[in-house]
DNA sequence: ATGAAAGCGCTAACAA
DNA sequence: TTGTTAGCGCTTTCAT
């Protein structure tokens, strides 16, 4: 037993009027008397009248919706930038619907094709770190799905993408590790295949050219799936530690690897900043809570989000094909603990 | 120019056939041949043919979708019951839209009204902190939509209800910090409206009476707006760290509060547990990682989510109006620092 | 075994 | 200014 809302119908049949004046008259169309507005639009307002909006969708081939798809919402960055869509989209009467890859390819494909089968009107995605081949995002967009990157963003499709300047807020925290005295500074990474990932070893490793430092490869260590599993970033510190010589310092390119990081040497009994400095990219509230006092660099994920969608809302109410994309980069920030 | 979805009746153009025989082919209706069953199948697979959800909804009056609203998903316990809703709900094919009420009242009136403007299938709701008219829930629930409860219940509206053992979990919690020998022990709670305020409160009081400490009210604060503004909790712990004689330890009834105090106490340089003990709900997966080691009361949240969704789809899918409903009280579990 | 037609709620081109 | 009609994509009675 379903509540069974009033349509535009009751409303004719009531008044005594054809469906199509009573919907012009809502609509407040010119060609409908004012009085016949009045009475329409009162009756409407008593009767709580509210469109059927599956059946404006099917007329206007439109779902209002969108998708977003994150690797995880227990995330505090893309909580954060999931804030930041809603505040746009539901400003402009679209629903965002969310979906969570848990940095596994095989799922980025299924919630793709899911949200493909709700007829979204348009896709916001950060790509797992596991994926790498980009068929099924090509496919899509090839078909004409409106899509913008945001966060980990992709070469081969070309389309509006928002992220931070990943290199300049590498450069900055690893900057800061070399300025506190650390020499030999080690990277944990995600993914390879991850445009942040490029971009943000490339940040750390210009500065420590900058101070003259020969670059170790063995002291940078890419995690898979992006310290989606503990065990990665395990298998990553415990190997920084047997290095030798050991490094003074690591630089992690995530939240979950800056946090992953500081589990493993909490558990391994490594002092920070003692024993090994961390430093890392993150936009967990609790930073300043945590045991060991680490600089992070933050992104105005809020923000990114925003944009985002701005950029997406565009794409998908545009009359004319774009041809004009924009590649944004947002600034990041440094926040020393207090 | 949007990607045109193929239909029905490109399938039965390009067949010769009438859209009727296609549609019944593709759900294997027994009054097909099975010859022409197969060429359609073949190709609308070949076509990647997918049908349009929103004409089905159309036609079944049905959304296929669940809303959810939640104070905020950027909480760990929030986010994690969010995880335990998708699982059920996309199982079962139900799309979920999440909306946040930001602990205040208006927000989750007009989120609400939006979800029912979407026209969702039904409901899953912990009310904000600022909720004490429950007239936008009530009005809903009579209308017919089906709405289940978890987390922050309400009394007053008849339905299915998930939560946890709050009064048992509140109570372990101040048993620990009275085993711990602390003797005065502070409460620092949600709004004073919230079912879980009450019986966390409750379990506290009790815990305290079971020591035969006579309960002093001036101990016990609450935070309308459940620790969203941090002035509320910094106003709280500063009225306690000034009450003579000083409480020994805070018991703190929620994830939001449990960190808020944390965070009031460090800037007031007041050192956890030795000047003050801190024991409270928490779901942070980064609770072994704060400077302070503290105890928390941990909730199955997916657990919540999951049963919580399964029983508003049993409401949603029931043929026959549903009499018998169901209160469910899952287990917290004391989670101590390594 | 297949097709024609109606209808879900709404809008819009066309008629009056 | 208002009404009639068709159509969005699909299912389903009711013919054939």
């Amino acid at each position: 037993m379903k509540y069974q809302a009033i349509t535009i119908k009751d409303i004719a049949k009531a008044l005594n009027l054809s469906t199509s004046t009573v919907s012009r008259a809502l609509r407040d169309s010119h060609e409908i008397s004012s009085a016949t507005k009045q009475v329409v639009m009162e009756y409407a307002a008593k009767l709580n009248f509210q469109p059927n909006p599956i059946a404006l969708s099917l007329k206007e081939r439109k779902s209002h919706s969108i998708g977003v798809i994150v690797s995880e919402i227990a995330n505090s960055f893309f909580s954060q930038i999931i804030n930041g869509i809603e505040s746009v989209a539901n400003e402009k009467g679209y629903t965002v619907i969310i979906s969570q890859s848990h940095e596994n390819f095989e799922k980025e494909i299924r919630t793709l094709q899911y949200l493909a089968s709700r007829s979204i009107d348009g896709l916001l995605i950060s790509v797992s770190s596991a994926t790498n081949d980009l068929s099924h995002l090509k496919g899509m967009h090839q078909s004409g799905m409106p899509i913008v990157f945001f966060d980990r963003t992709v070469e081969d499709i070309t389309t509006h993408k928002v992220m931070v300047d990943n290199y300049q807020g590498a450069y900055n925290a690893t900057m800061q590790l070399l300025a506190e005295g650390h020499h030999s500074i080690a990277c944990v990474a995600n993914s390879e295949h991850l445009s942040i990932t490029k971009d943000r070893v490339g940040g750390y490793l210009a500065a420590l050219q900058q101070h003259n430092i020969t670059v170790d490869p063995a002291l940078i260590k890419y995690c898979f799936h992006g310290g989606m599993l503990l065990t990665e970033v395990e298998t990553a510190v415990h190997e920084l530690l047997q290095a030798s010589p050991r490094p003074e310092a690591i630089f992690a390119t995530s939240d979950k690897l800056t946090t992953g990081c500081m589990r493993v040497l909490k558990r391994a009994g490594i002092a920070i900043p003692q024993d090994m400095a961390l430093t890392g990219f993150s936009n967990s509230e609790l930073i300043e809570l945590l045991h060991a006092p680490i600089t992070v660099v933050q992104q105005p994920a809020y923000e990114m989000g925003q944009v985002a969608t701005e950029l997406l809302l565009q794409l998908i109410e545009s009359k004319r094909p774009v041809k004009d994309f924009k590649s944004i980069a947002l600034q990041t920030r440094m926040v020393q603990p207090q």
